[in-house]
DNA sequence: GTGGTCTAGACCACA
DNA sequence: GTGGTCTAGACCACA
């Protein structure tokens, strides 16, 4: 069903957090870079298999997180590094 | 980013009503007048750094309340005032 | 191209005009019938080969004409009979 | 004025075929190449130096000749080497 | 050099 | 998963 092989997210786990991780580890690893645009938000519901509602709600959730910037009607765009890491700090360190 | 300092949209209004509204005013103000030419489509859309179609969308609307009247291949312009205060007290008073 | 082989606009035509027709027709013919949903905005883009601003425009033109009813977020509809006649007669018998 | 440091028509040259010969040129060497976009016709009109309605003659002119294709709304393109060589005999070889 | 039409495709509000 | 809004930018008809 969904083109990312890693994704597999329990039954016990909520299905927009589980791809939101799953997006955060790919701009982690360097396969999403700085300043790229994210798949759409329908190309990622088709991707990851799930409605394009959790696919919106992935999106919100990394975009509260500072990991990804939103320009309307243009794309969903990888933050630069330091705004991310600033972001992570506010959260506190790992 | 708008050449208009007055110009500032808050996200959730709609940009071509917001766009429409402002030129309303230059109109009402005098800053433009009777017969003469608003600027065009495309430099609208450049003043009030939107896209092509919201500027278009907003001299629609700017036509719809008769505040102005299209020439095709020539132009927009400030419709004379009588035609502004038919349609002003159509819509009633304020 | 286009699924519909009835529909071959010519080059001259106007895109949204001719696809408004087409639909007129499959309404006009029972094909699709009172109270039954269109297709989507996304759908008859696709079908029509056109995009999507373009059949927006069709079915938008087919409100003001009253052969279609739009609910927000849920889809577009042949209006009832009845609905449609009073329109046409207001436009004067063909 | 113009980019193009070869374009200089002369006095007595038609300024729409002066371009299109020029645009020919730059086919023929390859700095354009099949399939590929020309600049849109704004943007020719500005690197020639020319009137937006020069530089859509001149590419009515290409299209004519078979040397490019036109797709509505999308774009000029090169046309691919056996379409333009068919249209080069058919005017007889040089 | 204007307004008109059109393409392709993005996110948003809402149900 | 719909219609609504919006971006960016193409060619077209006309004056």
């Amino acid at each position: 069903m969904s083109m990312h092989p890693d994704f597999q997210p329990k039954p016990t786990e909520l299905v927009y957090e589980a791809v939101a991780q799953h997006i955060a580890a790919r701009i982690e690893t360097g396969e999403l870079k700085p300043d790229e645009p994210l798949p759409s938000e329908r190309r990622l519901a088709h991707e990851y298999g799930v409605s394009l509602g959790s696919a919106r709600h992935a999106t919100r959730l990394l975009r509260y997180r500072g990991l990804v910037v939103t320009v309307r009607s243009k794309g969903t765009y990888v933050a630069e590094r330091p705004a991310r890491e600033e972001i992570a700090h506010a959260r506190g360190p790992r």
